[in-house]
DNA sequence: TTTAGTGCAAATTTTTTGCAAAGTC
DNA sequence: GACTTTGCAAAAAATTTGCACTAAA
């Protein structure tokens, strides 16, 4: 088996490889991360606070910071409020967020393959898909629109 | 001469039509954000400040959300903090954003016309090109990168 | 004169920080 | 035991809201 993805637990002998400490609640918030998907740090503190032992919204936002620099958890921007935290994962997608009813969709990244290859070539700029949030209105709230007018 | 774009002070009429008053307020924080361009709320109300009246930072937040209601201003997510207000053109661009220096760069948004046209047709979503931001890394930070790795 | 808009101050909301106590190695 | 991490409380930063007063129409 290979390692490219951190196995099963690998994470953690690479948390104190790094000088780290393993601690109940850096598990515990990856844990959250992992089942919420895309949670903002209060939603995260929330879910962890349901479980066992409740851990302090400060070291949530620590946490993350931590989790995020060991490449354990990435953040995306799917609008105006907070950042939403999830596991990088091999199959990124791109979100598409409606502007009016506020849906997050998501389509495979090979819609936008071509646009990374251009702004690669032509501007030396690597894009982390990943990332960024497409902004937009969803079909639904389209068709209500045209109703409506 | 057409009037596609609201003329010089159309928007004013406009402004009146909708039963809204036309204040020196109103007028100051369009001008900040059309000298700015891309600029956050609190350096609206600087450049404001800088001029001749101060305009109170509530009344800023309050005027620029009408001013997006009635088309004449919109904002943009550059990143993590505040959203940066500017004013509708019609040659809207794509923002590039550096994760590493945090610079801000633009191209033609002809590079993603091919994605809008997918989405529209596949999914029905009419993406809005100028609100989304494309995060990665730009060449020069690249470069970098590579020497010191 | 009537009704909308502004300034001000206070309340929210979200994230950060200092530091003593607790925990990991 | 040495050094990291956490919880707590307070500080910051960013927005929003209530309300009396000012100003546009």
């Amino acid at each position: 088996m290979g390692r490219s993805v951190p196995a099963a637990q690998g994470w953690q002998a690479e948390l104190r490889a790094r000088g780290y400490r393993l601690t109940a609640q850096r598990q515990l918030v990856l844990e959250a991360v992992g089942e919420l998907g895309h949670a903002t740090p209060e939603e995260i503190a929330g879910a962890v606070r349901r479980t066992a032992t409740a851990v302090n919204i400060s070291t949530v936002y620590r946490t993350l910071e931590l989790l995020e620099e060991l490449g354990l958890v990435q953040h995306t921007h799917l609008g105006h409020g907070a950042p939403t935290y999830s596991i990088p994962s091999d199959d990124d997608h791109v979100h598409l967020v409606c502007r009016d009813c506020g849906g997050v969709d998501e389509v495979a990244n090979s819609v936008v393959d071509d646009v990374v290859r251009r702004l690669s070539a032509e501007r030396g700029f690597s894009v982390d898909v990943g990332h960024f949030a497409v902004f937009g209105r969803c079909r639904a709230c389209s068709t209500r629109g045209e109703m409506s007018d």
